[in-house]
DNA sequence: TTAAATTTAGTTGCACACAATTAAGTTTGA
DNA sequence: TCAAACTTAATTGTGTGCAACTAAATTTAA
């Protein structure tokens, strides 16, 4: 029950009193900050998103993949096939519904898990934040996606 | 003086426990909440990013531009080029530092200015949030942003 | 049953992002 | 003074993002 939904309109009109630019910007600052981590595994941050999916659920289709990580198959699919030629995934149209296809990981992907472990614990120690602050902003985020999908 | 700099390592491997996801995807979900009003501008994001600022600052080199949106002269030269083809800004070479590029608002740019006051107060309209709510989350990111910068 | 509607990926075209490099202009320091 | 270092944009090349569209497969509803 929110009595005040817009905020002072006034200044609304200058760059830092806006919400979406310092999530522009914090967006990309994390996406940099990840990159030398990645780099090392020869790895985009979206291909790393999607390895993250496949070493958890093993296979998703292309679909599954769109709805967890809000992309569309104009992106996906020629993201999924760079990952294909290298091996890290296949890509097979599945039998029951020749619509979908399958994105199942394969062992040199499956292999870059164990090198990728430490990654998020290197990433959250440059921010600087307890636990519950973590959690909190975290959960203000997935809010304002609701929001917003 | 922040006790516990990283947060429960064990499960950070999951997409939904990181904050960069959620961060990447919500930047995106603005992106796409601004387009049905910036499209009437014939406006991407960025470039109503770039008349922010030229709406307050009149003129603004291309390092200065750079230096409030994050952004380099790999992205901001083709952008800015193809606003001075619709006549929105000027670009030329400041006399006495040929080195810079002086990005100029031309009156074709400044009558966008009207035509988008309330942009903004739309977006926040669909947020639900208080006044407190946002500051507090604009606060926390450009916390982030100063902390990855 | 089967034509229409829906679902799913793929394709096309455009606009970012950004790393790496280049080129030109300016500052500097021995 | 003047060569080296630095600053600033532009360029090149790669990889997203996404709107709009296409094509094929499946579901639906009359």
């Amino acid at each position: 029950m929110k009595k005040q939904p817009a905020p002072d309109l006034n200044s609304l009109q200058k760059l830092e009193n806006q919400l979406c630019f310092p999530l522009y910007a914090l967006s990309r600052r994390f996406t940099k900050a990840y990159q030398p981590l990645l780099q090392e595994l020869d790895l985009t941050y979206p291909q790393y998103l999607v390895l993250l999916l496949l070493w958890e659920h093993g296979q998703l289709t292309v679909k599954a993949l769109g709805e967890k990580l809000l992309l569309d198959s104009g992106t996906l699919t020629p993201l999924l096939k760079r990952m294909e030629q290298r091996q890290w995934v296949s890509r097979q149209r599945d039998p029951r519904d020749e619509r979908s296809v399958v994105i199942a990981l394969q062992p040199p992907g499956k292999a870059l898990q164990e090198r990728a472990t430490r990654i998020p614990e290197l990433l959250a120690a440059q921010l600087n934040m307890t636990v519950p602050e973590f959690e909190a902003l975290r959960g203000q985020l997935y809010t304002l996606l609701n929001q917003l999908t």
